[in-house]
DNA sequence: GTTATATTTAGCAACATATCGAAATATATA
DNA sequence: TATATATTTCGATATGTTGCTAAATATAAC
């Protein structure tokens, strides 16, 4: 029964629920992303993806200086479309949603990556 | 957000875990069935219930001196389905069955109601 | 009406969790 | 090699949760 409970506590946080929300639509993330989008603090960030991953809800990849991450393809089945459901009715993640194109096309606009991830900071 | 919060929160207790499982077997179950299953205070299992409860997962009906308690038509049926798979594996819900049915088949056994709740503490 | 009993509420201690800033780590760039 | 940057880990604090006992509530039985 620990894996279901490592699973329910994993989601039951709000931010981290946000962030699974964002990775439903987006593939893939990096920590600095999900930091603009939350905006928390990047060391709250790093920990709740830790959780995420320590539940296999969601796995990374070191790109360089960057962490991606990703839904794991061991999360339940189940409780992702339930969560579809659910998102689908939720005003905090419609509002996530345009924060996170916003952050991702700015990516596509700017040609340097250091200057892309300056904006992880300065908001 | 927060109905989906109130779910995910109330389901991440092992023993709140432990209360659902058996609901899904039991139909209806007392707050003294499930204290005596899960060897708590019984005041502590009557706050569980009401987490549940608030989270829309179960539903009580009052009884005389009795409460039952029963799974929620509100339950989402997608969270139901990943339970009862999961707990299809989990060792500790085995027990409990075994431990309810007990505590149930006494029931039947005595004749008595009162002396059948007084199981409910003497355990 | 008094007593017994099932449940809930209240108050409290122990433990867990969320958050931050600062320091540590790892990697790219100059 | 030295510097800048993305992420993680560490230490501290504040808040939330779980568990208990004791008291309150509600109902049945005498």
């Amino acid at each position: 029964m620990n894996t279901t409970l490592n699973v329910t506590k994993a989601l039951s946080d709000g931010n981290r629920l946000r962030a699974v929300a964002a990775l439903m639509e987006h593939d893939e993330l990096c920590v600095c992303q999900i930091t603009e989008m939350l905006g928390l603090a990047p060391a709250t960030v790093s920990r709740h993806m830790s959780v995420l991953q320590n539940a296999r809800l969601v796995e990374s990849r070191k790109d360089g200086r960057w962490v991606h991450y990703r839904l794991s393809g061991s999360f339940p089945i189940l409780v992702k479309q339930w969560l579809v459901q659910e998102f689908s009715q939720a005003g905090v993640i419609a509002e996530d949603r345009l924060k996170l194109d916003a952050v991702i096309s700015a990516d596509r606009e700017d040609l340097c990556r250091s200057q892309r991830m300056k904006k992880c900071h300065g908001g």
